[in-house]
DNA sequence: ATGGCTGGAGGATCCAGA
């Protein structure tokens, strides 16, 4: 089984990218971020016809959700039941039936934009509403993966310049300490699972010629809970979509479980 | 060059992203 999460910065402008990688990648599931649609212009039709089941969440100009699937998803969840929200950040359903049906989470986590901002402030509260709710899940699901753009860099070993962003937004130790919060619920970070090339980013800034020097962040991430971790085969990013003309300036991250 | 692309909304620039 195969899952894989990706901000695409637009649906409307990425969705051949999305079905052109699709193609060349078999995948069970497909987590996107920054769909950037309201629900009416979601593409479902191409998707079925491609052959895709699909669940969706947005709203107009920002944000937006979604799970693409080979197979039917149940129990769709849209954003942190009890967590007041604006913002169409979160969709989750079930995959399967019976012992071996995966929960999966797709999010996208706020920016936060700058530390002393009230973005930071939404950013946090939607973190601690968010910790809450996967604890909650993970009691009732426990074969779950959380995945999505995180917005946030565990460590300095995610980042291409940890001079240049300490303390700024995606490193401040306030929004590490919530991914280790999360970690503490039981949950691993798949990519660290495995040796991993230095300095491997899942996001590049579209200025400054950043992707062909490599200057970016890994803040796009896959976390697995204990139950799924003895079946983590392989996750990986992949760089080929961000080369493409007019790219997202995300890239896919995935995940391989064994049977 | 001290935010240098890109997407969306709207119909010129501005907001937001990370």
């Amino acid at each position: 089984m195969k899952l894989a999460t990706w901000n695409v910065n637009s649906l409307s402008v990425r969705l051949p990218q999305v079905l052109a990688w699709l193609a060349d990648n078999p995948l069970d599931v497909l987590a996107l971020q920054e769909t950037k649609l309201t629900d009416d212009k979601f593409p479902a039709a191409e998707l079925q016809t491609a052959g895709w089941h699909a669940t969706w969440f947005g709203q107009k100009t920002y944000n937006g959700v979604a799970l693409l699937s080979r197979h039917p998803l149940t129990d769709v969840v849209r954003n942190i039941p009890g967590f007041a929200d604006e913002q169409a950040r979160v969709i989750a359903a079930t995959l399967g039936e019976g012992d071996t049906r995966v929960r999966v989470i797709g999010a996208y986590f706020p920016n936060g934009q700058a530390p002393d901002s009230d973005k930071f402030t939404y950013k946090m509260a939607w973190l601690n509403a968010l910790r809450t709710w996967v604890q909650a899940e993970l009691a009732a699901h426990p074969r779950l993966v959380l995945m999505g753009d995180f917005n946030i860099t565990p460590d300095d070993r995610d980042v291409h310049d940890p001079v240049a962003w300490a303390g700024q937004i995606h490193c401040t130790p306030e929004e590490r300490t919530h991914f280790a919060g999360l970690l503490a619920l039981g949950l691993h970070d798949a990519f660290r699972l495995f040796e991993q090339a230095p300095k491997s980013w899942s996001w590049w800034d579209y200025r400054n010629l950043a992707f062909r020097k490599n200057q970016g962040l890994r803040i796009d991430h896959i976390l697995v809970s204990d139950a799924l971790r003895a079946q983590v085969s392989a996750c990986h990013i992949d760089k080929a979509p961000r080369k493409n003309e007019r790219p997202s300036d995300h890239a896919p991250v995935v995940l391989a479980l064994s049977d």
